[in-house]
DNA sequence: TGACCGCTTGCACACGTGTGCAATGATTGC
DNA sequence: GCAATCATTGCACACGTGTGCAAGCGGTCA
């Protein structure tokens, strides 16, 4: 968990600088001044340098120069859980726009035996410039040894209460309200309201979205279910709101609102959206199957990657934390 | 593309090893070798240099690490279409596996603007030891490219013909055989294999498998089916099915099972596994859903990951390249 | 007591790069 | 023609670490 084995070297040899300055019958410094964008070189100096570079398949160490310059375009990523198809999604997206950015993703995850310490410190170890927390696994504990490392953070989807960390959220809090209020808008009037996994920031949102859309016009929540996130949530779900005699149900996420409509449907013998119209939030690529055809809330995944990447490109150390918020749009289809 | 833009140092102070040293009142050198397993320092001066490390927040800086001892540590991954929840689930299991080994992944994708030259650049310029492609991107091209920037590349999922490249595989011409004869077992004789990709060799070996199924039992496929990887083609291929009168299809992957039987279905107003059984290959989270319980062949995704990182740990340059194969299993639902 | 051995430690070099400083040569302005 | 300006280039240092070599030191055995 300390590093790989280290039995010896391991990488072949390399063109070095000095091998192309000798190539090229120029000092060393002239070669790396080359590589160097805005630096003078002569103009044959150049020429003959990118050509021994060429031959020689040289390419300036990332490494070193992260050494020596303090920069290295190295940004951690905690993954997600990638059995939500919204987090692999979200991982790429964010990964191609540090990619077109310059940088390079380093990810690492929260598995069943490693610690906060330890992911801390590989992140700190290589020299992250930033590291992107995304909503799933983010606690005060892990922000504070983030911070206790020397560790810029940008939060994805949360924000953190005291306002000193960086982050670009989507406005899921009204995503909820328009999912409420095309409820209603629907004939709805015996709705429940699932909330994702408590504590969670974005469940909790989502939850409160749902809830004040439906006070805004003077309606309240038939049944609130606490649940988790899961398809098999939506599956345990299903009895309780049953039970209850909703017509509507809004959910936390989309694998919730899919295992809620297989299970209305096998079990219960009911029909989505003529008995119980459900909507969901995220998104993903199945609530467009034709199984479910889910009315959603769309999370601006790209937006999130696309801003947060920029944020990082702008330097997050820098003024005082960011804090942007994206809009959440609902997608009509025949769910609800 | 090249590099993050260069204003200014953005990371913080950090403690080095020469202020661990002056803190502890030793060399050094010693503060190294406190830090290096196997190397002999006395006990107290290993005390105090422990103490003052945890009061500094020292840590070895991987980069300079990487820079004398030639072991970055660091393995590039290409990244799979994440779209398609089994290239999400094997991106995290591969992840997992090497950061339990102490290596660290760095991971690149292939963009609308990103040439395989560029990605070969990123991997190389961070000394990535070693460099995984997975069977979604792997061309002669890319090979050739990363073997000339002297990658050391593992494949999963792939193996390339002339034998010189290392790669851990799934048995999916087997796991095509399995599902064949399930699909014979259960009665059905006017079977439809449905090819992946053209030219893609996990598709071109899963359909193999199929057809050799077929065969062993003396029997052939009713009709083949050119066709995609994807949800949409599933769809697509619906009505070449029905047309045929098929009464099983051998599919070359779980989207485009799911996207087949959705649209038999509901356009077609067919029953599964009554009218047409249909079998998958991945055996991806949303084949166990209730509305699909496919049977579908399990692609050891935990085996793959874990083997891959061994392999790795172990050291790709070293002997003759290895050819690992692991079994596929067939699991069997409610779809065939 | 003296020779020998093993553990511990410090010195100095190496890894591959960026960059400030000063020297060089060319060019321009008067 | 001479001084001044400027682009170009080389030298040397820095980044933070691992490690071979030799010196120091305490203990053991004859």
């Amino acid at each position: 968990m300390d590093g790989p084995p280290s039995d010896a070297a391991v990488l072949p040899g390399r063109a070095t600088a000095a091998d192309v300055a000798r190539h090229a019958g120029v000092s060393r410094s002239t070669v790396s001044r080359a590589f160097t964008p805005g630096r003078s070189v002569g103009e044959d100096a150049r020429n003959r340098i990118l050509a021994a570079a060429r031959d020689l398949g040289y390419e300036p160490d990332g490494l070193a120069k992260a050494l020596i310059s303090g920069r290295s375009g190295i940004v951690g990523i905690l993954m997600g859980e990638m059995a939500n198809p919204i987090h692999a999604v979200l991982h790429q997206s964010i990964g191609l726009h540090l990619q077109q950015g310059g940088f390079i993703p380093i990810s690492a995850q929260i598995g069943a035996d490693t610690s906060t310490g330890q992911i801390v410190g590989m992140f700190r170890r290589y020299r992250a410039e930033a590291v992107i927390l995304t909503s799933m696994h983010v606690s005060h504990d892990l922000i504070a040894a983030c911070r206790k490392a020397g560790l810029n953070v940008l939060t994805l989807n949360r924000v953190v209460e005291d306002g000193t960390v960086p982050s670009i959220c989507a406005d899921v809090e009204d995503g909820g309200r328009q999912a409420a209020a095309h409820m209603l808008a629907t004939g709805r009037r015996r709705i429940a309201v699932a909330r994702g996994v408590a504590g969670s920031w974005t469940a909790e949102f989502r939850a409160a979205g749902h809830l004040d859309g439906l006070a805004r016009k003077a309606a309240s929540a038939h049944r609130v279910i606490e649940g988790g996130y899961g398809y098999a949530d939506g599956v345990a779900a299903a009895q309780t709101i049953v039970e209850a005699g909703c017509d509507g149900v809004l959910c936390p996420n989309d694998l919730f609102a899919i295992g809620l409509m297989d299970t209305l449907r096998g079990r219960f013998d009911l029909r989505v959206p003529d008995d119980v119209s459900v909507i969901g939030f995220d998104d993903i690529p199945m609530a467009d199957w034709d199984s479910y055809r889910l009315t959603t809330v769309r999370l601006p995944v790209g937006g999130l990657a696309e801003r947060g990447a920029a944020a990082i490109r702008h330097g997050l150390g820098a003024a005082e934390p960011i804090a942007e918020w994206l809009p959440c749009r609902l997608v009509i289809r025949a769910s609800a």
